[in-house]
DNA sequence: TATATTTGCACCCAAAAGGGTATAAAATGA
DNA sequence: TCATTTTATACCCTTTTGGGTGCAAATATA
């Protein structure tokens, strides 16, 4: 699970559309989609503004991991 | 155990010094400074590049959670 | 004490992010 | 099937990043 499908699983299970996420956050609707289409060059802030919605923030974990889901 | 102290820690680990982990991660030592440093809008691409190094990478933890050290 | 390392600040600059908007495509539901 | 919702892609625009560089001060380290 990486970060991507980590946020679109996350939304998908709160019932959130990409627009209300972006809202909540106070985030652009464009960098939702492409934060959900993995883009790599995100900004670090925007992503910990999507995820502590969820509980959630960045951080380091191993390679091998699945991360959180 | 934030990125910048985790990052800061694993660096002095190995036994690198910030222009060295530069070199070696394939970023410029201003970002592996203002990484260390704690800023919060680095791009996540640059992050995952220093992280990789050590065998990490970056993923969605829970707020509470210590990350991984 | 010296030496090495780190930090902080300031420039300049090219490249990219992110917001807004509009349109096209895909998915969902009646 | 058709209509609606959701998602994806493209274009402008402004702001910011990140790299390079230099220098001074603070902090370790030998």
């Amino acid at each position: 699970m990486n970060l991507a499908n980590f946020v679109k699983t996350k939304r998908k299970s709160v019932k959130l559309t990409q627009p209300e996420l972006a809202e909540k956050a106070g985030v652009g609707l464009r960098f939702i989609r492409e934060l959900e289409q993995g883009k790599q060059s995100v900004r670090l802030d925007k992503v910990n503004q999507v995820l502590q919605l969820f509980g959630y923030q960045v951080g380091a974990v191993p390679q091998t991991s699945n991360q959180q889901s």
